[in-house]
DNA sequence: AAGTAATTTGCATTCGAATGCAAAATTGCA
DNA sequence: TGCAATTTTGCATTCGAATGCAAATTACTT
């Protein structure tokens, strides 16, 4: 009984449940004013020491905590970055999205996230973006012109995560694809390899074309012109679809096959000794790039291009808030040289 | 001249870059007022064609988006929805975290992402969640029975995903482990073996223990006492190293291996192949779960049981839009069968 | 055309925290 | 103790959209 009643005590008002409590209610109970209150969750603040424990000792015992949307609402700033990932699936992502995350939140941001099903429809996104008044926005994704000048006119800090637009002054984090493939294609010639497999990413991905390019430009330039190219779609399916398609292009399998990206790299391996009983690398050499968890599989112990995931993320989250800060920095980009990962499915010089 | 002079009449107030349009721009150059403007943006609400049209062609003039932020501090409701996800490095969350966001996406919701580093540490998560006013949470963590008390409290929809508290009244939707067990091992020592080897999660993992506990007692009920178990942490690298100590423990491998997820299956398939000069299935069997993309990678072409990640997905935000309009729905939990995928990664009856 | 019913619009207030400014309280100093 | 300097507190307003209610407009009826 006694138990009872000095439970229903504390559910006096703001205690039941669904009802939200305020800044007010903890006013109301501890005798002072609502601005208090707010000057009590603000750092700094000027607040004295008594003040202070009165009200946090009150707001403790309420479970009161600041609600972060009218608190946006006056200071303009809602603490939230959406962070545009295109596809998911792609094993690369993952652990970009993660670190990413990480990073935002030791910061005190908070992740509004955006998984695209394809590298296009971001109009809908950017739509919501824009209402959810976000301090900035990561974007593991292509956008068009006229989404760059939505940026550039609502002042939205934005930062590219290896999407390079050359022609135009954006931010950005880039892993140097090109030097990447050079890397991969020298040594694979001078290995002695003699004739070429490329499998090559979507017709819209500007990552895909820039691999794609470089290393058939180095080939070029060593003088190799056994070059058979195929587009992929960075999946494992188009890996052994992709050998598939160079076989027949070309009429017998190449030295070796270079792939836009690991899991289509893993596809090729996968194809060419489960689906043509070939050796990797004895018969075919394959590389990828990205360096993701799956390439260091003993099944596999792929010769690729690491990213640099940890510094790329971590330089992408430093630009964008030091954006947030001064909206007026020159647009910078960032290119991050890849790490070789000497695996052994390619012999390699 | 006149071109610029042109351009410049466009800037006139609100269209100056960093400014935000709010729904008064809109209102005043529209002649119209500001209710007028809100109204415009409700659907259903009551407003004649003639208004729409003429308020709709200034908001696009000027860009106007309508401000969610301080939409929902009037209305309650801030269409955002926190999703929990402690480790995505296990290659079975990306995908359900895209399916997630994609079917909440659908649905008009955007989400607030959490990714964990570890099972706990969702304290200061909670905290975050609270002060964005999110409209529910789903997660693939764990939480204590303090945290469930505020959600409680609060009356927050909570959904979970894959973690089942047996003895809690919450929602769920889950995967079946233990029926998935069961099916799994029936068939294996259906197919012969005699021998078992486990190797389950880390301690603080409630499917982890789901799944272990389900197959050793599966094991029991059979007869077969020759069982082997250890821990692991969901990992590939757990994989090899549950391996080399069930050998140890046990003396020699058994016949065949149980791993609690996919990419532990994984592991200890490429140390039994690349370390112990093992084959699989022949010499030893291995079983997985989860039914992630790379399982069925033709290196590995596990025998495990898949979740059905799309109807989980599909329940889990179900479940919680439900609670959402009717925060007194009583709470459900949904329990998935498994789908068995016949690999070869395991002799199988 | 006049009067009523139905629809559309605007006014004024609300949501909850932050903040400039002035009032009040505290401190320091003589 | 008294008065100025400083710190702390409260008042009142603000952010931008939504909404109940009343006023204004339109549509409909006879």
């Amino acid at each position: 009984m006694v138990k009872n009643k000095s439970a229903q005590g504390q559910l006096d008002n703001s205690f039941q449940s669904g009802r939200v409590v305020t800044s007010y209610d903890v006013a109301r109970k501890a005798g002072v004013s609502q601005s208090a209150v707010s000057r009590c969750f603000k750092p700094g603040a000027s607040v004295s020491k008594k003040m202070r424990e009165k009200v946090m000792k009150v707001a403790t015992e309420l479970g009161y905590e600041p609600n972060a949307i009218a608190r946006s609402l006056i200071t303009k700033r809602s603490n939230l970055v959406a962070v545009i990932i295109s596809n998911l699936t792609n094993l690369y992502y993952p652990e970009v999205l993660a670190q990413l995350s990480q990073r935002l939140s030791d910061r005190g941001i908070r992740v509004l996230l955006f998984a695209l099903d394809t590298e296009s429809h971001a109009d809908q996104v950017l739509a919501q973006i824009w209402q959810y008044q976000v301090d900035g926005v990561i974007a593991a994704a292509k956008l068009t012109n006229d989404q760059l000048a939505e940026f550039e006119k609502r002042q939205k800090p934005l930062v590219f995560y290896n999407r390079f637009y050359s022609n135009q002054a954006v931010n950005a984090v880039c892993c140097d694809q090109a030097e990447g493939a050079y890397h991969l294609v020298k040594g694979l010639v001078a290995a002695g390899h003699q004739s070429f497999g490329i499998i090559g990413g979507p017709d819209d991905s500007v990552v895909g074309r820039e691999r794609t390019d470089a290393s058939a430009a180095c080939l070029s330039t060593m003088g190799t012109s056994d070059v058979t190219i195929v587009d992929g779609s960075f999946s494992y399916e188009c890996g052994g679809a992709g050998v598939e398609m160079i076989r027949e292009k070309r009429g017998s399998l190449p030295d070796a096959i270079i792939c836009v990206n690991d899991m289509t790299a893993i596809g090729a391996i996968d194809a060419l000794r489960y689906g043509h009983g070939k050796n990797v690398p004895e018969d075919v050499s394959v590389v990828g790039f990205d360096g993701v968890g799956p390439a260091t599989w003993a099944s596999f112990d792929l010769t690729t291009m690491r990213q640099p995931v940890g510094r790329m993320t971590e330089g992408a989250v430093e630009m964008l808030m030091e954006r947030m800060e001064n909206p007026d920095l020159p647009p910078e980009k960032r290119l991050f040289a890849g790490v070789f990962v000497d695996g052994t499915s390619a012999v390699f010089a």
